[in-house]
DNA sequence: GGCGTACACTGTGTATACAGAAAGTGGTGA
DNA sequence: TCACCACTTTCTGTATACACAGTGTACGCC
């Protein structure tokens, strides 16, 4: 086929966007059976390419192969998310401090501060709208740090949370901006040991929530 | 064609293994275009596995597609080589600290022990022993710590700079062995914070030896 | 009626065919 | 000699064909 379409993109990586977009806002939910076939004919391209898109999406850590035939979207238990808390702290807890030593901390995080204001002023924003802004601030604190490979592998270890952080618990909503907007402010204030201590506490209370919507799912 | 040969892998995965080990000893090195037919006649199968172990090895970092297409082994830059290690200093000292409240420990570690004893009793190993030794003794620290993450992290980066341990800092060989041993020893007598330090000094001394030999080659 | 076998269906792994792009290659003209 | 253009080669991306494995179903046999 002709391909090359309009975004100069393969029909491989726009399949694997196109997943991945589906899992990350829950349309394919955990467990789902990643048919070639079926996902060809509804992307209307071949099984090569979604036979790539599937490859990618298994290296990223959001499908799996269970027996060793026909991936499924994964399902992330409770002790992996906790083991990628304590990751994301050992990584984030350094990009907090040395991004407190960068020279664009103050025009990079600004923005994100007047966001989280807004968030705190009006109304209640879209659990998708924050869960973004959440990514994005996390991501450019490691930018900030200086080091593409803790962006690579934070980005990384926080998609692969991403489906469960959808407005699963509302309740985290005002806390995670408050707790945001004590990192920022720390780093912006070019103190680094302040800033890895918020950067802790943000992903302790994260977890620590986590476990008690497991155990108190209501 | 039939497939399914004798190790019930496919040939894929076979054709994975195969171009990773060649990367890793050195046979195809750094900026080596990785064109799909070359390596499907090489590896005697078609196109197709070729395609998929190639996508395999960009995921692991191993390999890249620099402009879009023909991607090429990966030259690791000096400065990639420091975030590696920066990363994994990160990742590393809380699994030595984790591991030293391991019950297991002693009795997964002391093999490794004698066999650093043996090096440095006997001739001097291969390096290729040696490297394959450090490999296995970081990731059974990490699988100590009991994080199955951390353990798939650890693996991944150090897979990335180890075309470049293969015997390239020989000087380092004896400091290797004895800091190897100090990690050993703290985590087999339990103390977490000796651990953790063990291995800070290791990986910082790996960097400086490596940063010397970039300033001094000979 | 229960059980076993044959067959069809579905799904992956692999090979191959084909189109378009990029990169040589050679030859011609200034 | 150098520049430019056409042709060929080679590469990737994609679609498709086919073989094998697993699964389920229906039919026949006991």
């Amino acid at each position: 086929m002709v391909a090359m379409n309009e975004s100069t993109k393969t029909l491989g990586d726009t399949a694997f966007q196109r997943l991945k977009a589906m899992i990350l806002d829950g349309t394919l939910e955990p467990g789902t059976l990643l048919r070639e076939k079926k996902f060809a004919d509804l992307l209307g391209v071949s099984r090569t390419p979604v036979r790539e898109a599937i490859g990618l999406l298994i290296s990223e850590g959001l499908a799996r192969r269970v027996d060793g035939s026909t991936p499924v979207v994964s399902r992330v238990s409770l002790s992996e998310i906790m083991e990628i808390l304590h990751a994301r702290s050992l990584l984030e807890c350094e990009t907090a401090r040395k991004a407190a030593q960068s020279m664009q901390a103050v025009e990079t995080l600004l923005p994100f501060r007047a966001r989280i204001l807004g968030f705190l002023e009006g109304p209640r924003p879209e659990s998708r709208v924050h869960s973004d802004l959440d990514a994005q601030l996390h991501l450019e604190i490691a930018r900030l740090a200086g080091s593409k490979l803790l962006c690579e592998l934070i980005e990384g270890l926080k998609t692969r949370t991403r489906m469960f952080d959808q407005g699963s618990i509302p309740e985290r909503l005002l806390p995670g901006c408050y707790e945001h907007l004590a990192i920022i402010d720390a780093i912006t204030a070019q103190q680094p040991e302040t800033a890895a201590a918020a950067m802790k506490l943000h992903l302790t209370n994260v977890r620590e929530a986590i476990i008690a919507r497991i155990n108190h799912p209501f």
